[in-house]
DNA sequence: AGCGTCGATGTTAACGTTGTCATTTCAAGA
DNA sequence: TCTTGAAATGACAACGTTAACATCGACGCT
């Protein structure tokens, strides 16, 4: 099939609905609605309207119909990065939402860099989205009046600021730290390391866990995205600074699953001398041996609850819970 | 910060050019051409503009200029899911290319069903998206006759067709299962068992291993998609239907970690007692224990090229090259 | 001096659709 | 019969931008 490349688009020019309107002897506009909005017209028009798209081989352009009508069924999803696990049930939530209604994601990775996300917005406002959500915060405040002054609803997620720029589904990430901490010091463990991402939310979690244990603990850093390589490292770094490390809280279960493979290349058992508790109830967490020990956080929910939101909010509704805590909770397994 | 909920987009409407160019004290292209082709506009007029966009807080609208213009700058992305890992390097490389052209990714999930895959290029096409990268190949024949006949560029990718849509980035996943088989057998394998997806490439892949084995083999069939508790799954299976098998190929790492672990858990030695190949080299798959034989593809530079061949034909050049095959390689670790 | 050329700007007319208001038709009620 | 209203359709004008062509000096060249 030698298909022609380049520039011209072949013979004929693409239909358009002028040329569904002619084929079906109605005007433009009764052929619109026959096909946007049928139950305005006869059911004999809208029959022919559609044998006049068959035969033309129409496809309607959304460029003209968004610009017209300023509504472009596109909602802008904003993630720190497609690699990370973390957000796919979140983002698998929201598109089957949003899909339901007739609305597309339009996804974009910030890269954990915040000229990046202002970057990525201004694209997305440019295309006229008709919403937004982005996992974690919008940094700039120049965005946030943007968006405030052209009324574009925003969704913001696995957070819970106080002050949202306008709505925000979460949780609380320095309770998630607090929780964690109860619950090793319950279980007995007394020297607790932490391994940790460098984003902001794993920070706030870090904070919640030294609030909890009252004292600072030995710490390794790894730059983002968590690995299971980083998670080994991190074990190295975190026995230099203490040998006889008890537990090891991890802010990703990949990391997790890192550290329980390098304490038992080590020889230590887990959990007998070397407790190990994730974050996030990846989807292996379960049926790794040992089995992790995590913190559960309902990402579809997240996303269900966000995409509800916003396509209120896109239906002219006002949105009562502005604030939405979807809460955590501590799935415990044999890890820890 | 009681912020404005509902229809009412405050109190001014939006600027648009117009109004840049009356602050500017320009016509409305000379404003256009200052922010689109600086090259046929003064420098001091350049300045004038950009001062009026600041003050006027122009954003622009990319729906009334990709009408206009019949480019939208926005490139379809099909997946099948995003929690396919495997092709997340593609995407990354793929977003990466696009970003620094000023193009923008839209990506979409097929779910493995071709109905969602026309659903999806429909819409994708009412956007007037300048071009389409698709992960495996177009199923619907009239998609393929409309793309044609509108001209937009397709790049079918992780595949090699012999007849592509129109272009194609990828590999021999027939070639892949023979040359699996070539090294169990190289390395003295009997008994050999197959883990793998129900996707159309593993299945070339499969038909590539009973190939080049020349016969039957044990084989656990699991849904997409691949993870470690269906790998721990598909190796009780296997070993049901032969309990001294010696090796497992699997479709996916994910698959062949939850093998390992299984395998571990019931007591075999890895590779000792069973071998076990994965394929995709997962960025965990060197850092496991034992690590692991996998078959490594250069998904990044499948995005890149892909990324390159559809922006050449948006810029009205000819791709000389329509058939790119990447190749692969075994990737030699402990597991087999 | 006259010519073409180039750089900088402007005028006009679309791109393909939908919101708004107007018109026609027909059935039901007074 | 006349009014009223709803259902069905239509005419027109946008939405905000850019392509195409036009204009107008200024410059260098023969």
């Amino acid at each position: 099939m030698p298909r022609q490349q380049g520039a011209s688009p072949s013979s004929t020019k693409a239909a358009t609905l002028h040329d569904v309107a002619r084929v079906a002897g109605v005007s433009l506009i009764t052929a619109s609605r026959a096909l946007t909005k049928p139950s305005l017209v006869s059911d004999t028009t809208i029959e022919r309207v559609q044998a006049a798209v068959q035969a033309t081989g129409y496809i309607p352009n959304l460029l003209a119909g968004s610009l017209k009508s300023s509504r472009s069924r596109l909602i802008a999803g904003l993630v720190p990065a497609l690699s990370v696990a973390q957000f796919l049930p979140t983002l698998q939530a929201l598109t089957d939402v949003l899909d339901a209604a007739g609305y597309q994601l339009m996804l974009g990775q910030m890269r954990y860099d915040n000229s990046r996300q202002d970057a990525l917005l201004n694209a997305m406002i440019s295309r006229r989205v008709d919403g937004i959500v982005v996992t974690g915060l919008i940094g700039s405040e120049a965005v946030r009046r943007q968006v405030g002054q052209l009324g574009i609803p925003v969704v913001e997620t696995w957070d819970l600021p106080e002050n949202p720029t306008d709505m925000v589904v979460g949780f609380s990430h320095t309770a998630v730290g607090r929780a964690v901490a109860a619950y090793l010091v319950g279980k007995g463990y007394g020297r607790i390391g932490l391994a940790t991402g460098d984003d902001h939310r794993a920070q706030l979690r870090r904070q919640g866990l030294l609030a909890g244990l009252g004292r600072e603990v030995p710490t390794a850093t790894v730059p983002a995205p968590s690995s299971l390589a980083l998670g080994r490292r991190a074990l190295g770094e975190l026995l230099q600074q203490d040998p006889a490390l008890r537990a090891v809280a991890c802010s990703a279960d990949q990391l997790a699953q890192g550290v329980v493979v390098e304490a038992l290349a080590r020889g230590l058992r887990v959990p007998e001398d070397l407790a190990v508790c994730g974050f996030g109830n990846a989807d292996f967490s379960a049926h790794t041996v040992p089995t992790l020990t995590t913190v559960r956080v309902d990402g579809a929910a997240i996303g269900r609850r966000a995409g509800e939101m916003i396509l209120a909010r896109c239906r002219g509704e006002t949105v009562p819970d502005r604030i939405v805590d979807v809460g955590f909770a501590i799935a415990q397994r044999e890890s820890a």
